[in-house]
DNA sequence: ATAATCTAACTAACTGGTTAATTAACCATG
DNA sequence: CATGGTTAATTAACCAGTTAGTTAGATTAT
């Protein structure tokens, strides 16, 4: 038995499964066991390579969250123009989440969780990730606002409504799906998501350029 | 000791306690023995007015959703043209939720839980509740569009977008005092988060009535 | 009395975490 | 290049603490 599977490959289920238990049932009602199970591993060796069920969930976290940052990074080091800059950074953030369907729940997950005491890695995700795409986000607004081309909005505000609009939908689709019908995560629901967000953001931050911006859809 | 504090107020303690409890650490993490000493209660009386853990759970979310529904009810079969009762909607919607600074929490993790199988109590809830609440407000947007007043939205997608900036702020509030480094939930920050919703919802829905629509603010 | 309300004490099942043993690969060196 | 030792990877079996839920009875109002 000793050591067969190459250990990255082990390492790399475990943060799999465990993705996917901790976004599905929460850190208090996933289940070490099932993690191994799924992983196809000895519970024992989740302990071998995560000191804890709650470092485990740490390294959970950190994978989703850096994965964020340099995706919207990617195109907030750009040389756009605020306004182009603006709808690549909410496109963008969909992107992320729409091809990563755990990372919302887990996200809506973690934003609860950082009340009082049991904020171990919720300070540095904070820290580290969050934190620093809400400071540049803001800024690139600050500079829209400047020039006129925004309408005078608190990004303290808007940069978190807009997180909003992309998050909720995902980690709320499986409502969405008993309250309208249809499921809202087929390849064509998600893209028409993604414009109605876009024109959304769009519509509530510039300033109409012409006296024509009435322009539907 | 027998029957001493009046049974209905044992019954809303332990209610109460449980919203808390269950706000807090979700149906998983919630322990039933912290809800009984909270509430001043013997364990064994949760089980007496409620058969079941969950049960008690889907109470609490009873409670809570049917409170939404008469609040917002309230505006959305007054008498107002389209325009207003929107906003009036979205008003009583973020008004509710403010003062009951629980139900955010509480309806977010519902919202999560909507798959497979555990959706005991979810379909009642959006049954009885969500589901009333959302057809009401798309036929007000469908008015709207139909009177020339609205811009061409989506309602499936512009009523949960209204929803997401309301509870997003309020579930993800430990977690933005954390990055701006101000407590949100001030009545303050509350009434500029207010203003702030509604601000968007209006300039990203109603399509400008004159020249002049650039209003700041 | 008798039915509603309430409790102390208990239990069966579960769950995070540990331990001791096992195996495969690597590595020096005579 | 065989040999024996060191280390990394992995597991079966186990344990102690916790937790939802129960039971058998106590108290009180009517």
């Amino acid at each position: 038995m000793g050591s067969r599977g190459k250990p990255e490959e082990s390492r790399a289920a475990i943060l799999q499964a465990a993705a996917h238990e901790f976004a599905a049932h929460g850190v208090a009602g996933a289940r070490t066991d099932a993690i191994a199970r799924e992983a196809r591993v000895n519970k024992a060796l989740l302990y071998y390579y995560f000191k804890d069920k709650e470092t485990l969930y740490g390294a959970v976290l950190d994978d989703a969250f850096s994965g964020l940052k340099s995706a919207v990074f990617e195109v907030l080091d750009s040389q756009l123009p605020p306004r182009e800059k603006i709808m690549a950074y909410a496109g963008a953030y969909f992107n992320f989440i729409a091809s990563n369907q755990l990372y919302p729940r887990l996200m809506q997950r973690e934003m609860m969780r950082a009340r009082e005491g049991h904020s171990l890695h919720i300070d540095k995700v904070i820290k580290s990730y969050i934190q620093p795409i809400f400071l540049r986000v803001s800024e690139v607004m600050r500079e829209g606002i400047a020039k006129g081309e925004f309408r005078n909005v608190n990004p303290v505000h808007f940069v978190p409504s807009m997180v909003a609009m992309i998050v909720f939908y995902f980690s709320s689709a499986p409502m969405m799906q008993k309250i309208v019908g249809f499921n809202p995560l087929t390849p064509e629901r998600i893209a028409e998501r993604r414009a109605a967000v876009l024109d959304f953001i769009s519509a509530a931050l510039f300033r109409p350029k012409n006296n024509m911006q009435g322009a539907r859809s």
